[in-house]
RNA sequence: GCUCUCGUAGCUCAAACGGAUAGAGCAACAGACUUCUAAUCUGUAGGUUAUAGGUUCGAGUCCUAUCGAGAGCGCCA
């Protein structure tokens, strides 16, 4: 039984994030001043200005500070008296109890104990007080500096995506790369890069004159050649065709042209349902006009990359790793496939540094002959990243749909963004991993919307809206940052808060490099599991809680706010500032915005 | 047959460079609303990380083999 939800939010579109704020406070005016240093800057430089004193030489690369799992192990610990014993000969267990008498000689900020456990492993026990710094940096930062990075600075990286034939709609399948593209774009925003979305339109050849002669053949009312497509959207599209020639106009429609631009027109749309903006939208008959297409091949002719042979033009793939070699040309002169798709990339090297695709797993075939044939035009094929999404399979009724244009059966991405919301649909995509198959089952998601995660930390985010709102109807103002005793902020679920906070920056960085948003999915889940825990145990307002304490669990509550709509906005999914259940009584409805 | 991606709790999935006792959610069981929204929280139970070797102080993670799943192997796109 299906309860149907109402959420009240501006959803999905980048930028909107904490624009609905101002009605319920004045925005936060921290202190302007530096971030502090991060913990962990301050502890390895001690690390290693211990370990030249004690004469290791060479000293690590890299002094690895890592958050044990058991509290036991302290704050923070290194191992890199295990890292470094073997290169340094000295023994491990002994290096790091010298490495901790010297540190806890002349301790590191926020440092009141150095221990050396196991092996070797070097543990640092903190006071609370390096947390109560990262709630002061993020909210510094806010929700447009934290957890932003600067690294991808001047580097220009085009990120293409869904790029599916303008032949029919986008189906379920599709839904998996576009989330998964604009999320990789949104982080590598966020690291700083100069990011541009393109979807590349493969707008002639083969596909598009059977998508053509589908359309004309339903439009006259007979059946759909043998090769053509069989969906019932070709149906619904001849008719909609016809519809429009007999409106009066009179002129006859090029069926391949009505059907290029209604196609076209639907790609658009569902992308805009899941707040997914292109950039760019890359048509391969431009390089047609544009002659980049035999500017290509002379390009690879000059590089001694292709010959000939039975007539047809062959690219020496096999130079750099692939299988066999490719036909570019075949001995009818028509290019293949592979031959627009050389050129394009070749077209986008010519506009960025860096290139990421995002491929189906059906196409992980294409992934070597597309590095060769970069390497091929003297690219180097490292800088053409290439993302694998694993399947999505469909399951309705209990079986399995299969989404394929040419059969009849397919779910369009539109249906599914309707039946569960762009917002559902955004984080089911992003909830796990590309590398593992992913199992959409149509019934699962429409019938237990409820427990969708994405409720979950969209509720921790619309709670923490109530919170202020009554914080300010009971006349409470945060005040300035430095007035505050944020000491005062000692309780286990609120440092579980501020150590969930101060992971974000890594989250970020590690996701952009490893092109895996799901990593954001995963931490705002645990964000919002410590905010809900808080939320639970500790009290903002009320009798019996001390104004300063009111005025310092704000501030932790603004740190919350500003991960959850970071993390959020990453991910594409809206940050509602109230939700209630059908069958709850509602909230206030005065004081809205917009 | 060859290539690629995978195999973690009953189910769906996490797990930064190789780190200490492999974590969540769902499902099951037992609890918590006079409270800033219970769309929440707490507890219990659940594991030979497919299998067998190897590398080393230390392996879910790296290497080899086997088994199993998916995908790709065209002068189609």
């Amino acid at each position: 039984m299906a309860r149907t939800i109402r959420t009240r939010a501006a959803t999905g579109a980048a930028g909107s994030i904490g624009d609905s704020l101002r009605i319920y406070f004045s925005r936060p005016h921290p202190q302007a001043g530096m971030p502090s240093m991060d913990v962990r800057d301050s502890i390895t430089d001690a690390v290693r200005s211990v370990l030249a004193d004690l004469g290791v030489d060479p000293l690590p690369a890299i002094v690895q500070l890592e958050r044990p799992g058991n509290p036991d192990h302290g704050d923070w610990s290194t191992n890199v008296a295990l890292a470094s014993a073997k290169a340094a000969g000295r023994n491990p267990r002994e290096l790091g109890t010298q490495l901790a008498e010297c540190l806890l000689a002349a301790p590191p900020a926020h440092v009141v104990g150095v221990e050396v456990a196991g092996p070797g492993f070097v543990n640092f026990r903190l006071t609370d007080s390096w947390l109560h710094e990262v709630l002061a940096d993020v909210v510094a930062a806010g929700v447009h500096g934290w957890a932003r990075h600067d690294d991808g600075a001047g580097t220009r990286v085009i990120v293409e995506f869904v790029s599916a034939n303008p032949t029919g709609p986008l189906h379920a399948g599709h839904g998996r790369g576009a989330c998964y593209g604009d999320s990789v774009a949104r982080l590598y925003d966020r690291c700083g890069y100069d990011v541009v979305r393109e979807f590349y339109i493969n707008d002639r050849g083969l596909q598009m004159q059977n998508f053509a002669a589908s359309l004309a053949a339903r439009a006259a009312g007979r059946d759909v050649p043998e090769d053509g497509y069989h969906g019932q959207y070709i149906a619904d599209w001849a008719a909609e065709m016809v519809a429009e020639t007999s409106d009066g106009s009179g002129g006859a429609v090029d069926p391949m042209e009505w059907g290029y631009a209604r196609a076209l027109a639907s790609h658009r749309s569902v992308m805009e349902s899941l707040s997914i903006d292109f950039d760019s939208w890359f048509s391969e008959r431009s390089m047609i006009a544009s002659g980049a297409i035999d500017e290509t091949l002379a390009a690879l002719r000059a590089a001694g990359a292709v010959y000939e042979e039975g007539g047809a033009v062959w690219l020496r793939s096999t130079d750099h790793g692939d299988d066999k070699d490719r036909v570019l040309v075949k001995s009818d002169g028509e290019p293949t496939y592979l031959m627009p798709d050389v050129a394009y990339h070749r077209d986008k090297f010519g506009r960025a540094d860096r290139l990421v695709n995002v491929f189906g797993a059906d196409h992980h075939g294409y992934v070597a002959r597309m590095h060769a044939a970069m390497a091929l035009l003297g690219h180097d094929p490292a800088e053409l990243e290439i993302a694998i999404t694993q399947l999505v399979s469909l399951q309705r009724d209990g079986r399995e749909v299969r989404l394929s244009k040419r059969t009849g059966e397919m779910v369009e991405l539109a249906e599914v963004v309707d039946e569960v919301g762009a917002d559902a649909v955004r984080f089911t995509y992003l909830l796990l991993s590309v590398d593992s198959p992913q199992t959409f089952d149509l019934d699962l998601v429409a019938s237990q919307v409820n427990e969708n995660p994405v409720f979950y930390v969209q509720y921790a985010h619309a709670r923490i809206h109530q919170i202020v709102r009554r914080a300010d109807e009971a006349g409470f103002g945060r005040g300035a940052l430095a007035d505050v005793d944020l000491s005062l902020l000692s309780h286990p679920r609120e440092l579980e808060v501020l150590r969930a906070l101060h992971e974000l920056p890594d989250i970020v960085a590690r996701g952009c490099r490893e092109q895996a948003p799901h990593q954001v999915t995963t931490w705002v889940r645990d964000l919002a599991s410590s905010f809900h825990g808080f939320y639970h145990d500790c009290r903002v307002l009320g009798e019996g809680i001390e104004p300063a304490l009111t005025v310092a669990r704000l501030w932790l509550v603004e740190g919350a706010r500003i991960g959850l709509a970071v993390a959020l906005d990453l991910l594409g999914v809206g940050a509602p500032t109230e939700m209630w259940r059908e069958d709850q009584a509602g909230g206030h409805s005065e004081g809205e915005g917009a």
